[in-house]
DNA sequence: CATGAATGAGGATTCATTCAT
DNA sequence: TATGAATGAATCCTCATTCAT
């Protein structure tokens, strides 16, 4: 693939995701986001067979890109409450960092938009990371409760405090920051 | 109004839940609305002006629904904990027993079609329920910090807990009902 | 249904059935057929869920157009050489008469877009007039020949007939009318 | 020109002649034809300036292929019947053998798509060979008609049988094949 | 109030053809 | 010659809304 086309199915997709999330996967024509991307409409259909897989495909391209740096960080050699504060960290810090991915992740997540496929693939992406939050479950460093709510405890904080600090960008700071994690932590502590 | 017309007008309104959770807003036609509600498609812009009416009124309907039992049972006597508790209870059961009307909240909650009159028409209902909580901040029983979080702690925490126990249906006991409650208070706890 | 409904119903199916034979199939836009017919594109589609539903209906329309006369003057009286005589005759005239008709039998008579249940539906309709034809083949009257050829001569030679005179319209006359048919029975004479 | 470019443009014209059979002209993509042939989409436009063209040329081939056995078969010193028969007999067997080929015929005969310069050429190619069909009319072997009727009987009859055969290929025997050509003589003889 | 036929602008997708490599 | 990415006009169909009955 050369570089001009591999650009301009990137360009769709980036133009794809901030169309998606201002107006919705329904009220955003193809022919939009082919001219936001500055392509011509049959040329998305080029690259994407139609826009249900073009949707899918942005799904994963922007799991990816945000699991691609919480994987290179998350030392194996670390405590389990080391790895979870990491990434607890990583991840506030990445969705924060990129408001319109964390937006995206918001409004379709629980699209119907999102075929099965598609959305095991993305759990596989998350197999590692899922590993240290299931283990705090049976590690004695916090109360006793079943691994799936504490997966959606850790989630749910998660998405809670991103949305706090995009709401109000002025006090995310690196003590507001940590003070989340230990709401998070003490919520949970013995 | 005759009873008849109460009756469709409403029919329409609980289909429309229904559909506009099932399929997403621009994904759901006024036709199969009308259709579905068991009435003719001109019947529906007889009660409704547009679609877009139809979809604000039908987000005051429901957050008015909700209001109403939780206003009614609010002590004004009792303590602040008390009414907090009582303000989590209430909202957390009913959310849970109306799964679509919370799916409805969750999906459209932050839609740009949900005109700015409705939003604050919403936000006066909610004015006594919000004070509470409010007020937690500098009550001295918790943590210092500042009342926008609290409040969007609350939010996030409540949401969290109904998803999780919407996925998990068996898990939806009084023990872990009053569990999570801990989690959300000892999480700000001193 | 009232008169206007029909009405458009109608024009819709008259306008195909001359833009199909003129233009084929896949090159007859249903924009075009709303336009000629006079009606906006949307009613094309309020009348036929879509343009092979259209199809399929105008196929059987101007079958049973056909039969109807044919089944009316069918006096089951007669005998089978009369009867045969007044098919050949009436589906000949009637063909010669309808010369659009005629073209799109012709041109659609194998095409794909016809379904098996439109063909079933087409066959059911020729069930009385196919009868004489079949006794034919053990009547005694021609030379011995198996059911399926008889009926494929049939139609060959009447479709060679017509072609010749739509072509000819000139050599149209009562005398070569009457000469096809002693060709068509010569042809078979012991 | 080198082997392997004849061989793609008779790989593609091999791909057009079945495509086009079984969906039709408008509803055969270039590209589809490109790649069941095996090769680019820009290949055939090297080949043939536009579909059109091809669509001609593919028409031109295959009447070229069924008219060149026949011609050079076709003995002058023998009696006008004897042509005539050799001419059916040559043909029907073509055609059967040749089904696709006569499909083709059947459905694109008429067609618009082939251009006036494309049947005159067709036509031309038949010189000989209609020749001795025209001479019949008048050559006292049959009942006096006129030679157009003859040329449409002639080619009518052709039609029907190879129809037939094709549709009942168990009933394709040397007896019922001289047996259509009886039918076909009787029906005109005195 | 209720009905449903009619409207036509808008949207997803297709496809013949071009052209830089 | 061969390739296949790119183009954008054209096409099928949808749907919010109107209005005569």
């Amino acid at each position: 693939m050369s570089k001009a086309s591999t650009h301009k199915k990137e360009s769709i997709l980036n133009t794809a995701l901030e169309l998606f999330i201002e107006r919705g996967y329904h009220n955003t024509p193809t022919s939009l986001i082919a001219k936001e991307a500055g392509v011509a409409t049959g040329t998305l259909f080029h690259h994407f067979p139609n826009k249900e897989v073009l949707f899918n495909e942005l799904y994963l391209s922007v799991k990816r890109r945000m699991i691609n740096g919480l994987k290179s960080g998350l030392d194996e050699n670390r405590s389990l409450v080391e790895k979870i504060g990491y990434i607890w960290g990583y991840s506030l810090n990445w969705l924060i960092m990129h408001p319109k991915e964390f937006r995206f992740f918001q409004e379709f997540g629980h699209s119907p938009i999102i075929s099965k496929i598609t959305k095991e693939e993305a759990m596989n992406l998350f197999a590692n990371i899922a590993e240290p939050i299931d283990e705090l479950s049976n590690s004695g460093h916090i109360k006793e409760m079943y691994p799936e709510f504490i997966m959606d405890y850790f989630q749910g904080m998660m998405y809670m405090a991103v949305t706090h600090f995009i709401k109000h960008p002025d006090k995310f700071t690196d003590e507001n920051l940590s003070r989340t994690f230990d709401i998070f932590w003490n919520g949970l502590a013995k």
